[in-house]
DNA sequence: TCTGGGGTCCTAGGACCC
DNA sequence: TCTGGGGTCCTAGGACCC
């Protein structure tokens, strides 16, 4: 393999990573200040399995891919505190932390809940380490929320600089990989398996070749990286030289799709089931839809049983194309509820329906039809009064009868936090 | 014996992210 | 008893065209 040492690097501009730590669990503790130093967890939908856990419960040996009914014994043993997730809480944080960054720097891009990247053109004359411990130290007082700071030339390497950062109690979780001597020390000891889109497949291949850190990786030649891993591949290895390829997006961009799917809280054979749940979902990704200001010419619609179970299997999808595109509930409610007709077979123990919205457009700008006719000002004014009850009011205040009363299905959120920052009724109480 | 070649578009599935 | 959800991008392969 031989190999093509860049002989200097192009300037560029750096880029800061800003990641919460272990978000989730340092969102409970904001207000709930007794789990400071505890072993903590939060678990996924369903209460299925840990999703964020603190350092205390990694400690512990609490696992991210074990079902919680494994780890029962941990938890009993260490008075790991359990929650379910609490997206309303976590989400309100977010904007808190975004905001916060947003007086660093005009050029961010949330990158995700509890991350995001900061252009820093314009502040080379600065300190960087010094202005992500500022960032750092402000965030945290502002928010309550402890983060990392990673920064480089490059996003792969800002992800990189930032990993470390939180684990190395020397850089007091900032560090400023933007020197090339620094880089070296950083990515000779750094596993391959930790770069950023580099997962359990890509990792593997690499390992069989000997690439076992993203220093042997930088230097491996284009035209290998290439033919084995393909665009992504080549991206990669130039990220880690320094060179960016993956840009800064400053602009969310349009969504493609628009889902939901969740598992049931219990089993559903019915097909009557199935319909309330299938409307549920799809009045909860119509609302985003409509936020995204999109409208779908086109959707999905996914039935699943229980992979991890002995029973039978089966998991079908239909496609669904719309006469015209629309953002309008019921009218996607009604496409929905026919089609999963067709898929639906009786006698089956189900785990899972899920809907797809795709072939999204602006819905601003909905194609009319010569033979269809609708009044589109009124679905569009219906639409916007129940966005505005059920905001004011809280999500599925006013709903479809389709979605059902009972909910019998639904996912279960044993140990959920209170809203304490969405709901009046759900104010912290500071002596009762 | 022996059955073209080059292009486009679409979809399903894989891999990955947090 | 009990194993998440919402996304993106890329690629291979089939269908179709002339």
């Amino acid at each position: 393999m031989e190999s093509e040492q860049p002989n200097r690097q192009p300037r560029v501009e750096p880029v800061a990573l800003v990641d919460c730590n272990n978000f989730y669990c340092s969102c409970e503790r904001v207000f709930n200040p007794k789990l400071t130093g505890k072993p903590l967890i939060v678990l996924s939908n369903n209460d299925g399995m840990p999703i964020s856990r603190s350092e205390e419960a990694k400690a512990v040996g609490i696992d991210m891919a074990r079902p919680i009914f494994e780890l029962k014994d941990i938890i009993a043993k260490y008075d790991v505190q359990v929650f379910s997730s609490n997206y309303t809480l976590y989400g309100d944080f977010s904007r808190r932390v975004m905001q916060t960054i947003r007086q660093f720097s005009p050029k961010v891009e949330e990158y995700s809940i509890d991350e995001a990247f900061v252009g820093l053109q314009g502040f080379a004359h600065r300190n960087l380490t010094e202005y992500g411990r500022e960032m750092k130290a402000t965030i945290y007082q502002w928010t309550g929320i402890p983060v990392s700071v990673g920064i480089a030339p490059t996003k792969t390497m800002a992800k990189i600089a930032s990993k470390i950062a939180k684990k190395s109690p020397k850089s007091k979780g900032v560090l400023d990989l933007t020197n090339p001597r620094f880089q070296e020390i950083a990515l000779k000891r750094y596993d391959v398996a930790d770069i950023w889109k580099c997962g359990p497949a890509r990792s593997r291949l690499l390992k069989s070749h000997s690439i076992n850190t993203a220093w042997d990786l930088r230097n491996v030649s284009l035209a290998w990286v290439d033919k084995k891993m393909g665009v992504e591949g080549t991206r990669m290895v130039k990220e880690l030289r320094g060179e960016p390829c993956i840009p800064l997006e400053l602009m969310a961009p349009k969504k493609k799709r628009i889902g939901c799917g969740r598992s049931f809280g219990r089993k559903v054979e019915s097909l009557f089931e199935i319909k309330e749940c299938l409307a549920s979902h799809i009045a909860d990704a119509a609302v985003r839809l409509r936020r995204d200001g999109q409208a779908a010419t086109g959707m999905k619609i996914y039935l699943q049983t229980n992979p991890y179970s002995n029973g039978p299997q089966y998991n079908k999808g239909i496609g669904v194309e719309l006469p015209l595109a629309t953002d309008e509930t019921g009218e996607l409610i009604r496409w929905a509820t026919k089609a999963v007709e067709q898929i639906y077979k009786p006698g089956i123990v189900y785990k899972r329906v899920h809907v797809d919205f795709d072939g999204l457009v602006p819905n601003n700008q909905i194609q009319q039809s010569l033979f269809i006719q609708k009044d589109r000002q009124k679905q569009v004014q219906l639409m916007a009064a129940l966005d505005q009850v059920n905001r004011n009011f809280g999500m599925g205040r006013l709903r479809y009868l389709a979605e059902g009363l009972e909910k019998a299905w639904k996912t279960r959120f044993e140990y959920r936090s209170p809203r304490y920052t969405t709901r009046w009724d759900e104010l912290l109480t500071v002596r009762a």
